[in-house]
Parts: structure tokens; C-alpha cells; sequence
DNA sequence: CGGCTCGTACGATAGCCCTCGTAGTACGGC
DNA sequence: GCCGTACTACGAGGGCTATCGTACGAGCCG
């Protein structure tokens, strides 16, 4: 028996409530240039869903796993397990609920940097 | 003669250039409940300059100026002295320039996470 | 079963950041 | 000239965080 991994399959993993989601902690989220990076691949392409390894980050695979879980702890993104595979959304639904209209001005103001930076 | 302050009166003070703020550096800076509230009370009051006294905030005079400083350095406000008092200002003109929606966005999301929160 | 891939956990390191206290500078008024 | 007010500079403490390496557990595939 392992020691934490109740049942088999399907381990779940911890998600804020939308009611915990904090201003604060999004916009800290985001403030990563890593995990905006993240988020706006995600955005890219609508609801699909990606494995963490589908994302080409400047980093080991360590600190991808630290970047993912800040994500999902704030609420930004939704983890699921699928197979040995963890797949990520945006939790867009929630955030629009909570904040309506602020996670696309965020994108908005990220893609205008990016091609004003030409770090695209 | 002070070694540092070269003139007399209006001593300036260094401000990023707009095509140097960064939108990780906004998003950190207002990832500060300290700071997000000043952002959202200079936002209230529109175009009006205050000190830095002006405030009611739950930190030390010297937390105070850091977190001005940090706001300035980012690029959110503009600060000018005007006799031995600092008034601070928010370059929502640059901002909007930058990232067209984002600061409205925002302190729509502040007072509205406020709102739900009483934490007003 | 044996290995392979995906992701995690843990520890370590280094850097940043929020907070404060104290001491000091700049300006205005008496 | 002198004092009070407004803000700053400096240094220190404590905590968080980004990064990595290594070792490990979970599921798939041959």
C-alpha cells in the first residue's frame, strides 16, 4: 500500500474553491513570466487541455511542477490526471465569474508586450 | 553642498520610461494588498495628486516608501515633489497607452472582490 | 515482468521582498 | 537661525520563492 495515494487511477488534487480565489494571488500568479507564458498558451487554444510536458519552458522539469501547482493553487488553472499524464486548463469560467472581463485584458496586455517585444 | 541632491527645490526623481514598464512588473506590484490599495484610492479620485501622509495604510512610514518607491519603479505611478511633500499620481495615460483596458479591468476586479468580500 | 515516460517529493541554495527601527536630509514657517 | 513636518536611506530580520538535482511512485507498452 503506498502511504498517501488512497484509491488507484484517480489521484485528485487539491483546487481552490472559486470563492477562495484571491485578486492578489492571481495577478502574483501572473507576475512569473514563466507561468504567463503558461497561461497564455493555454488560452491560445480554447478549451483544450495539455499535459505539462506539451509546454517548452526555459526550465527543468522540477520548477515546471512548482510553476504548475502555483497556478492551480491560485486558481488560475484546473489540474486533472489522465494516465500518467496531467492535464491543464484555464479555470476561464471561474476567473470570468469573479472578475468578468479581466483575464482578457490580461491576455489582451500580454500578446500587446509580447509584439511590442517581438518575444513571441 | 549634499552630496547626492544636486539642486535646489526640485529634486527629481528616477521614472521608467513608458516603453520600459513591464506587465509582470504592474501585475507584481499590484499583487500587494498594500499596494493595490493605493492604486485603487488614487483611481478614485481621478486625475487628484496626494501625498504620501495622504494615506491611511497599516504599515510604518518606511514600509510606506517602499512600497511607493515600488509602484514608481514599475512604472504604475508618478511621483513629483512639491515642497518637502511627494504627490503621487497614476500614469493611467501610459498604462492605457501600453496595455489599452488592463488598469480598468483591474480596479473593476479590486472593487469587485471587495464588494464580495466587505473588505472594503 | 521490465523498462519507459510522466510527473512528484524532498532537500538545498540563493535571491528577493515585506517589515521595521533608527538616523538623517529637505523644505517651510516662526 | 531654529524647529517641526515629510519623506528617505540604511541595515537587519524573517519569510517566501525560483531554481535545480536526485530519488522515487504511477501508469503504459512491448
Amino acid at each position: 500500500m503506498t502511504p498517501a495515494a488512497t484509491a488507484a487511477g484517480t489521484r485528485d488534487l487539491p483546487h481552490p474553491a472559486r470563492d477562495d480565489i484571491r485578486l492578489e494571488g492571481v495577478l502574483h500568479a501572473l507576475s512569473d513570466p514563466v507561468r504567463l507564458r503558461i497561461v497564455r498558451d493555454l488560452a491560445a487554444d480554447g478549451d483544450e487541455l495539455f499535459s505539462c510536458s506539451h509546454f517548452d519552458l526555459p526550465v527543468t522539469k522540477s520548477t515546471s511542477t512548482h510553476h504548475f501547482r502555483v497556478l492551480r493553487e491560485t486558481g488560475v488553472i484546473r489540474q486533472t490526471y489522465r494516465g500518467t499524464a496531467k492535464m491543464n486548463g484555464l479555470r476561464k469560467d471561474d476567473l470570468d465569474v469573479l472578475f468578468p472581463g479581466l483575464l482578457d485584458a490580461l491576455l489582451a496586455a500580454a500578446a500587446r508586450q509580447a509584439a511590442r517585444l517581438g518575444t513571441d
